[in-house]
DNA sequence: AGCACGCCGACT
DNA sequence: GTCGGCGTGCTC
């Protein structure tokens, strides 16, 4: 009898096998549909096997093969279950989680073949002497030529001129002399710079163990060049016919870096994977990777389990970020992934950042990573910004603002430059507080106080989205005096409105990215020097290029200096690194000024000496005592319920039901940082130990435990490697 | 996760 | 006497 084993999309951690027809051949990594329960699924075949466990009268026949989409790579699937085992979560669950959400659902998947509505000529096309098309092809020349006057073309255009112009217009495709035109992306012709010294050896380096696997820790400065490493070493990869995935955080930076893409290989096929396609677009990038055609795959964490055929180099950037790791469901880290998907590959994998997380860089010390480093600015002229603190404690402070920040904005508006102030967030936004009795403005589903938004003049929860009005007098003492406290974005915009009525300022959070095209449009503001002073938050940190920025103001970045969260130091520093490598990007000197009460705090000395490694072997010093990661790996057994004390009676009886080794340290349930979230009271439980082999095995024993206790009114979830506490 | 089965309170 | 509450357990 032929027995498939099918992965379905139910939390439970088994694989469910079904009988097929003789008359059919079953071939693994193909989707199917079968009957579960009372209702009918799709699935993806893990194992075709003679045998089955199950009873045989209680087997269920198959119900339909799909073969709309070829087989996905046996590789693919190995992936997904070393994710599954080592994230301890189901592992139909890990499939139907990557694939996307177009081929979870029973209609067969028809790629509808659209062509772009425009194309412009290439460089080659450009260079393409018309002797060379015989005098006969009237519509090939006339199309080369129109393509030669003009520079994008509509799909109509070329219509009108014959029938056979479409067919034309492909052939032109295909030897790379026109390409599809995206309106949304400007196409330059790039030329590939003459590289630094430095970024030739790297380049050299990797370029040796090519065909290898290595991981690469790309260690180089906020504007050394590394994307024009990247895209060298695409290049060697192109040229073998093999396929690149590129990781990126964020959905913001996909144009960019697309943009970027693009205009250095015009006639490659580029896809970028990301939230803003819609179903069938998405499927078809993945298709496209899937046979091969798409050579750079360029997309956000689920990208990594994207099948593709011939890779040859993943690329992971910004690496040290924390988006790289899922926060909900299948806790994964994208990052660890796709160093395993290279080992397993054995292709390298190259993980580029300008302060890489402490787990790499400890790996790169243990000589299990190779470090690369870049320690000099690519464009000529550019120099590192000067950064300083400025001691509050001394110089006076008005409105979140202080003197010497004030003066060194003006003098950046006389000198026509544009200014930048940073607020980091954390504690930042405004609540609403009584003077007389000190209440404050909460929300009742989460334990988070309200923030205060003068726009729309109301208190909003940032956690769970609770809207209510700002109330006229304390609800506790019916006193009217209630204000709000702590500096916002936008408090810090009407201050500066008020110190400089002539400025142009633009504040950029969360609440002005909500539209869609918001990001466009400030940047075109932003590069087209209308704006003076950009006011916002960690968005503004991230990828983009101001070329005029002369300033740098970071704000209340004390607060996360002495947090609970033990990795909150050097994700600041890599912050203000960041946002410190914004400025003097162009022939601008730049400045970079700290409001601070610990000047002297070793963090801000190293930002200072922007020297990330010394910081680094500091943290990890510090690591080593404290026994902190990455000298031991952790787990986090999360459990939410109605009750605070109902989770954490349910982890401390879950605790006794552990049989950890002496190798594993086990700590006593707590609540969660934010210890009320949507209603639900949160705690949580550590788990640890030096050995990751060891806590893997503990896991895997206790998860079936578990799973196997009832859990009424109880949630709980296993974060691997967690991140945030 | 769904969805059914199952055993106890307020309704035509 | 039933309708329906959601606690428990199964799905190949």
């Amino acid at each position: 009898m032929q027995i498939i084993r099918v992965a379905l999309d139910v939390p439970v951690n088994t694989i469910f096998d079904y009988v097929v027809p003789n008359a059919i051949t079953p071939q693994v990594g193909v989707r199917v549909q079968v009957p579960f329960g009372r209702k009918m699924v799709i699935g993806i075949i893990l194992e075709v096997v003679t045998h089955s466990s199950f009873s045989k009268e209680k087997l269920k026949t198959v119900k339909y093969i799909f073969n709309d989409i070829p087989a996905l790579p046996e590789s693919l699937l190995d992936l997904f279950k070393f994710c599954s085992e080592y994230y301890q979560y189901p592992l139909g669950g890990v499939v139907m989680h990557a694939l996307p959400t177009r081929l979870r659902t029973s209609r067969p998947f028809i790629e509808k073949p659209q062509m772009k509505s425009q194309f412009c000529i290439t460089n080659k096309g450009k260079l393409v002497d018309s002797s060379v098309i015989s005098k006969r092809s009237l519509v090939k020349l006339r199309l080369l030529a129109l393509f030669k006057e003009s520079r994008t073309i509509h799909l109509s255009e070329i219509k009108q001129i014959s029938a056979g112009a479409v067919k034309v217009l492909k052939e032109f495709l295909d030897v790379g002399w026109v390409v599809e035109f995206s309106p949304k992306l400007k196409i330059e012709n790039d030329v590939p710079l003459i590289l630094r010294e430095e970024q030739a050896t790297v380049v050299n380096e990797i370029a040796k163990e090519l065909k290898q696997f290595n991981t690469w820790l790309l260690y180089g400065i906020t504007g050394s060049g590394k994307t024009e490493i990247y895209m060298r070493l695409i290049a060697l990869q192109l040229l073998e016919g093999r396929q690149t995935l590129v990781l990126i955080p964020e959905i913001n930076l996909t144009p960019q870096l697309e943009a970027v893409f693009r205009a250095r290989f015009p006639t490659t096929s580029i896809i970028s994977i990301h939230s803003g396609l819609s179903p069938s677009e998405r499927t078809k990038g993945w298709l496209q990777a899937l046979y091969g055609t798409a050579k750079i795959i360029l997309g956000t964490r689920l990208s990594v389990f994207t099948p593709i055929s011939n890779l040859g180099l993943i690329i992971v950037d910004e690496e040290q970020d924390n988006s790289f790791k899922q926060q909900s469901g299948l806790c994964y880290s994208a990052r660890d992934l796709a160093v395993f998907r290279a080992k397993y590959t054995n292709i390298p994998v190259i993980l580029g950042s300008a302060t890489p997380s402490l787990e790499s860089y400890y790996n790169a010390i243990k000589n299990r990573y190779r470090m690369l480093r870049l320690y000099s600015r690519a464009a000529d002229n550019a120099s590192l910004p000067v950064i300083q603190c400025i001691d509050t404690r001394v110089v006076r402070v008005r409105e979140g603002l202080s003197d010497s920040l004030i003066a060194s904005l003006e003098k950046r508006i006389k000198l026509k430059q544009q200014s930048l102030i940073f607020i980091n967030r954390r504690g930042f936004a405004p609540v609403l507080m009584c003077k007389s009795c000190t209440w404050t403005a909460t929300c009742s589903r989460c334990a988070s106080r309200l923030v205060v938004h003068l726009k729309d003049k109301n208190l909003c929860c940032h956690y769970c989205g609770y809207k209510k009005q700002i109330p006229s007098s304390c609800p506790e003492c019916g006193d009217q005096d209630i204000v709000p406290f702590g500096q916002g974005t936008q408090r810090i915009e009407s201050a500066l409105k008020v110190r400089f009525p002539d400025a142009r300022i633009l504040r950029i959070d969360h609440d002005s990215m909500r539209r869609k095209a918001a990001w466009r449009k400030i940047l075109e503001e932003i590069h087209g020097q209308r704006v003076d002073i950009l006011v916002g938050t960690q968005i503004l940190a991230k990828g983009h290029n101001f070329p005029n920025l002369g300033l740098v103001g970071v704000l209340n970045s004390d607060a996360s200096l002495y947090s609970t969260d033990f990795r909150s130091a050097e994700n600041l520093f890599s912050q203000l690194i960041q946002v410190a490598g914004r400025a003097g990007r162009a022939s601008i000197a730049g400045d970079v000024l700290i409001q601070t009460k610990f000047p002297n705090h070793p963090l801000y000395q190293a930002l200072r000496q922007h020297d990330y490694e010394n910081l680094a072997r500091m943290i990890l010093a510090e690591r080593r005592v404290a026994n902190f990661p990455p000298y031991v790996y952790q787990a986090l057994l999360r459990a939410e319920a109605p009750k605070l004390s109902t989770a954490l009676n349910f982890l401390s009886h879950v605790m006794s039901l552990a049989d950890p080794g002496k190798n594993i340290e086990m700590f006593d349930p707590v609540p969660a940082q934010l210890a009320r979230l949507k209603g639900m009271d949160r705690a949580h439980l550590l788990i640890q130990s030096a050995s990751r082999m060891e806590l893997q095995k503990f896991l895997a024993v206790w998860r079936i435990k578990l799973t196997k206790i009832s859990t009424r009114k109880i949630r709980w979830s296993l974060d691997i490697d967690p991140v945030e506490f």
